[in-house]
DNA sequence: TCTGGGAATGAAAACGTTTTAAATTTTAAC
DNA sequence: GTTAAAATTTAAAACGTTTTCATTCCCAGA
């Protein structure tokens, strides 16, 4: 004769669930509560009274549980998802993954993930925007390199869907934004090439398209008139450019005779390939020429320590344009979500 | 006398959605058919008759319908999203974003989505597999550098959990992945710096713990062995090693009287600071030495044109990484989910 | 005429959450 | 000791799918 069977251990609380994975419901039987107030004690609605609030948040936190982000996406609306538009060309070393980072860092103690869309899904930019709004795939997007007209802002102000962008624009409604001060950038690099004894400025621009190009032009013309300097604007070229082209264009212009004898460069790069086309026509740098160059890695000042440079932070870029579209998703009605980030100098003493 | 009010167009069929988007019932609706049966037909089910399928899709086409991931998610328990782990430490210039382009191209028609989860989530990179894992937040998982017993590897294995890397390891059970075979890209850099007529080499290599370390190394050693060539392997940089750092080590060993005349660097930013110590030291490249380089952008070629590279392609390294995730996901029982990509030898004719 | 069976479609439940509205308990006031 | 009001808690519906099971329809075979 064999002994009756008896429940085993545990199996009078039916905590255990389909998918093996603990949900409301799980803590719900434990705490012997009814499901709806699990979820108000989680999400710390006042009317639940204190007590009831920590013992939920204690179960939940002892039995792992996490949120399922389909059902509450489902339920709400809301994706707890932030898209960046990655952008296949990358002037800048390493520009694309330093603002993702920055932007992860931002997310991290939030719901919300960060999901790539890459721009090739449509052929223009704004037609992957479009696909984002419309099967609203996310709550909020992210996207790098604005111009001034800039498609796809016009398309998300009328959407009225949230976004930031790293860069500027020059549309009357105002918008979030994080940029970097590169007209300050220019201005404080042309004028230490002038401090340095400097005859004949040059810049290399960013595309024309691109809002900053204004900015950099702008500061750096100001350096010009006001130290009443000889300078120069190359057309041909600009920090798109590949660097043998540039550093061709250099070269030949080096041998002219009214070359120029001091470079402001925004990129990385392209301060190397000015560099390399100098070094051809025979010119030392810190001897016959000087550069300052805008730095965003350590690649340049490793590679070539004597140029000046000044800094600018995209991990910290990334991470403010995270925080602050949050914030505009979580209230529609912020303002001065507007971010212009200082340069840092990096220039040594002497 | 007012008319009375008629139905407005289109107010007898209730098509409208609470939130605008058109959905199965939306479907449903139009059609005379029941939301199982649209469902059924979307998913070209063959008890559905052809006609009825063909109408159904007609209908979606023309009103825009598009699934609702997050029902779906919590429907099936498919998140439909593939996770790459981010790493913060980037060697290789473009490295990371020349991945996830890849992989983005390769989820482009599919319902898959690319979401980034940053290793800071947590203290070794291990947990931040975990912490997707246990929670479910994606289908399959992408990741880079593996270690021969990488600890990711280790853990997704023994869950079961689909997963791919860039990188081989040293684990007895099989497992998918892409990685480009740098033993071949060691052994021609070798043979042609020999073939040169350099007769003293040495090798760059990755950080020891690195699977692909051991790689190099051999290619390298074989053939050195061949040729039965001097050769020496610094063990106190690495290609992790800031280029400053690298350069002023290669200064010194150029001064010593047995410095070597011929480099393999398996990076590009290595290759250029390897090229600025041999120039600190007055050595020409091309004519005092050589370099074969590995290039994974334009950037090294740019910038001197004159050193030997060997080409990896990162976007299609991305491309296969992805296509073959979705294999695995799709199919646990999938074989031969491994990728051994070609060096692509860029030597000019000379 | 009836029956069985295949082809096509449909009803209803479920995934795990949030939310509206209602029910219950406790406290305060008389 | 009522009773109204305040404080908590709960039931049930809904979000948009997929899936199990049932139903309808039509026709072949008896």
């Amino acid at each position: 004769m064999t002994e009756p069977s008896r429940p085993q251990r545990g199996e009078n609380l039916d905590i255990t669930h389909k998918r093996g994975k603990p949900t409301l419901r799980t803590i719900a039987t434990i705490a012997g509560l009814a499901v709806t107030t699990v979820s108000r004690a989680l999400s710390d609605a006042p009317q639940i009274s204190l007590e009831t609030r920590q013992r939920v948040h204690r179960i939940a936190r002892e039995i792992g549980y996490l949120p399922d982000r389909a059902a509450q996406r489902l339920k709400t609306g809301r994706t707890n998802v932030v898209a960046i538009l990655l952008d296949p060309h990358e002037e800048v070393v390493g520009f694309t993954t330093s603002i993702m980072y920055g932007i992860a860092k931002a997310l991290k103690e939030t719901p919300y993930h960060l999901v790539v869309a890459p721009n090739f899904l449509s052929t223009t930019n704004a037609e992957a925007a479009e696909y984002i709004i419309r099967n609203h795939l996310a709550d909020g997007l992210i996207f790098t390199r604005t111009e001034p007209l800039d498609a796809r802002v016009r398309l998300l102000l009328e959407a009225g869907f949230p976004f930031i962008c790293h860069g500027r624009t020059e549309f009357s409604t105002p918008h979030p934004y994080v940029d970097y001060d590169n007209f300050t950038f220019a201005y404080e690099a042309t004028r230490r090439l002038i401090a340095k004894g400097r005859t004949k400025v040059a810049v290399i621009l960013p595309p024309k398209r691109l809002t900053f190009c204004q900015h950099i032009l702008h500061g750096f013309m100001t350096a010009v008139r006001e130290a009443g300097i000889a300078y120069e604007v190359p057309e041909k070229v600009d920090l798109d450019t590949p660097a043998d082209v540039l550093r061709d264009f250099v070269r030949a212009r080096a041998a002219a005779p009214d070359a120029p004898d001091g470079f402001v460069c925004p990129g990385e790069v392209s301060a190397l390939a000015v560099i390399g086309g100098m070094s051809d026509a025979g010119r030392t740098l810190a001897t016959d020429y000087d550069i300052v160059a805008k730095e965003t890695s350590r690649l340049l000042t490793q590679l070539q320590p004597k140029v000046d440079t000044i800094h600018e932070d995209l991990t910290a870029a990334g991470e403010d344009l995270g925080r602050m579209l949050l914030q505009r998703i979580n209230n529609p009605d912020a303002e001065d979500l507007h971010l212009l980030l200082p340069p840092q100098i990096n220039f040594p003493v002497g």
